[in-house]
DNA sequence: GAGCAAACAGAATATTTATTCCGTTTTGAC
DNA sequence: GTCAAAACGGAATAAATATTCTGTTTGCTC
C-alpha cells in the first residue's frame, strides 16, 4: 500500500495514456479489456460489463480484476471516466454532413472523400444483382487458372481480388503491374481459364491488350467497369458497372473495394473454402 | 388498447418530435421531464432516475408514469434512445453484439459487405482529425523518399496511396510484396525518409521488420492500423486507427481505402500537385 | 363546495448489475 | 519435471437501480 504509484488517471487522456503504458506488463485477459478500451471507449462507456464480456469472450469478474489491477476500486470508476467523456463528444460526422447538406462543397476537406466513399458503396449496394455475381462465380470456379487484370488505380481492387481468392485456394494469376514480363504473362492464358478485368477511365492499353488476347484464346471475360460500352465491356461475358463518383476530379475506388470483396467471397463460400 | 396511436420512436429525433407534439398536454411533472430530456438529452442518455429525478426535483415513480404516457414499457426503453443517439457508431457495435446471430445473417448476403464497407467508412469520418492529417502530410513532404509497406490484405492499399501520391509527383518507394529482395529494399531506407506502414491482424511480421528497421534509422513512422496498441502503432510518430468491422470473420478494406486516399490526397494538395 | 378522476409522493418490491469468493488452471522459475 | 505464484472462470453475494403499489392530494365539473 505504502508503495509510489502513479496518481490514478482522473479523465480519459490520462486513463488511455495510462493503459498504453501498462499495456505490455498486463496479462492476457486484462490486455484483452485495456485493447477493447482503447479502442472502444464510447461503447464502452455505456454498456454493462456483462455485454462487455459479451464482446470481448472475457469473464465479468476479469474487468474487476482489470479495474483493480490499474489502481481503481471497481469497474464502475473507470467507467464514470469513460461517460464524462462521452458527454463532451464532437459533432458526428451524419450531423456534420447534414448541417452542411446544400452546398456540398463547404464540407470540411476531409469529409468529402468519405461521403464520396459512401456513395460509392451505396451504388454498388443498389446495382448489384445475385444472377450476376452467380454468374461471375461459376465461371471463376469452373476455371483452370483465375487470371486478373487491373493497371494504375484499378491495380489495388485487382490484387485485393487476388489476395482473397488465393485464400480459398484458388489458382490465381494476378498480373504484375510493371509492365516488364508481358510474354511471361500472356503465355499464361490457356484454353481453361476464366479473367477478371478491372479498367477505369482512362483507360489502361496494356489492360486492354491482355483482355483481347484472352478473348482470342476463349477465354471468359468478367468485367469491373464504369461503363457498358467501356472497352473491355464489350469483350466480356459479364459486366458489373460501378460508377466512380468524383469530387474535384478525384474518384473513389470504394465501390470497386466492395465488389472485388463480394465477388472473392462469394466465390470462396461456392467452393467451400474456410 | 386497442385505440389508434402513433408508431413508438425508435431514434432520437423522433423521440425529440413526439415529445414536442405531445408536450402541452401532459401533466405538469410530466412536462418538466419532457423538458429536460429535450434541454439535456446527453446528460440524460446515462443519468439513473434517482439522479435525474435530484437533478430536476421530480419523483423517480414520475419517470416511469411518463415513460408510460408515451407508449413505452419503462424508462429504460426511453434511455436506451438515448444512448443510441449518443454515439452512432454504438448503434452499429452493439447492435452487432446484440442480435449477432440472428439479424446480421438475415441480410441478403450481397448487402452485408456493403452495410460492412459503409461501416467501416463511417468509423473513419467519426474519428479522422485534421490534425493528424496535417501532421501526417508535413511528414511525407518533408521527406527525401516516401516508403510504403503493407501485405497480405494491407498490400493493395499500400499500392493506392503509392500510386496516387506517385502521380503528384512523390518520390515513392511501394515495398515490394513477395520477400524476395528484402535486402534490397531494406537497404534504401535513409536517415531524412519517412514510413507509411499499413498493418492489421494478423500482423505480418514482414511489415514489422521493416518498421523497426526504419525505427533504427531514425525514420518517422506513419501507421494505418487497427488499435493504437497494435505492434506497429508502438513504434508511430502518427496513428490512424481504421475499425476493421466483420462479419462472418471478413473485413471490409473501404475504411482504410478511405484514408489512405484522404492522405495520398491531402498530400497531393499541400505539395500543389494538379 | 361536494364528488370524482387524475396526478402525485414516498415507501416497498422486483430486477438488473457490480463485485466478491473460491476451486481450478495456467505460467514461469528452478 | 516440480513447485509456487499468478491468473482465471464461474457461481454466489452484495449493491444499485428500475418499477410497482398504495394512500393522499390536487384540480376540475356540476
Amino acid at each position: 500500500m505504502g508503495q509510489v504509484t502513479s496518481p490514478l488517471p482522473q479523465d480519459y487522456p490520462a486513463l488511455r495514456d495510462e493503459l498504453l503504458v501498462r499495456y505490455e506488463s498486463l496479462p492476457s485477459q486484462l490486455k484483452i479489456i485495456a485493447q477493447h478500451l482503447i479502442d472502444h471507449p464510447n461503447e464502452a462507456a455505456f454498456m454493462t460489463i456483462a455485454a462487455l464480456s459479451e464482446a470481448t469472450g472475457v469473464q465479468p469478474s476479469a474487468f474487476i480484476r482489470f479495474s483493480k489491477a490499474i489502481g481503481f476500486k471497481g469497474f464502475s470508476d473507470i467507467q464514470s471516466i469513460l461517460r464524462r467523456n462521452l458527454s463532451q463528444r464532437r459533432e458526428t460526422y451524419a450531423e456534420r454532413v447534414a448541417r452542411s447538406a446544400e452546398d456540398a462543397d463547404a464540407l470540411p476537406p476531409l469529409m468529402r472523400f468519405t461521403q464520396l466513399a459512401s456513395m460509392s458503396i451505396n451504388a454498388v449496394a443498389n446495382n448489384i444483382s445475385e444472377e450476376k455475381v452467380a454468374k461471375a462465380v461459376d465461371l471463376f470456379r469452373n476455371a483452370r487458372l483465375l487470371h486478373v487484370v487491373g493497371h494504375r488505380r484499378s491495380w489495388p481492387v485487382a490484387a485485393y481480388f487476388a489476395y482473397i481468392t488465393a485464400g480459398f485456394g484458388a489458382e490465381t494469376h494476378l498480373f504484375s503491374p510493371a509492365g516488364a514480363m508481358v510474354e511471361t504473362n500472356v503465355s499464361l492464358i490457356k484454353n481453361q481459364d476464366v479473367m477478371l478485368a478491372i479498367s477505369f477511365p482512362e483507360y489502361s492499353s496494356a489492360t486492354l491488350a491482355f483482355v483481347e488476347q484472352a478473348k482470342q484464346q476463349g477465354v471468359p471475360i468478367v468485367a469491373i467497369t464504369n461503363s457498358r460500352v467501356a472497352p473491355v465491356a464489350r469483350e466480356a461475358a459479364v459486366v458489373f458497372e460501378v460508377d466512380q463518383e468524383t469530387t474535384g476530379g478525384f474518384r473513389s475506388a470504394a465501390g470497386a473495394m466492395a465488389l472485388a470483396q463480394i465477388l472473392a467471397v462469394s466465390y470462396g463460400e461456392a467452393v467451400g473454402g474456410a
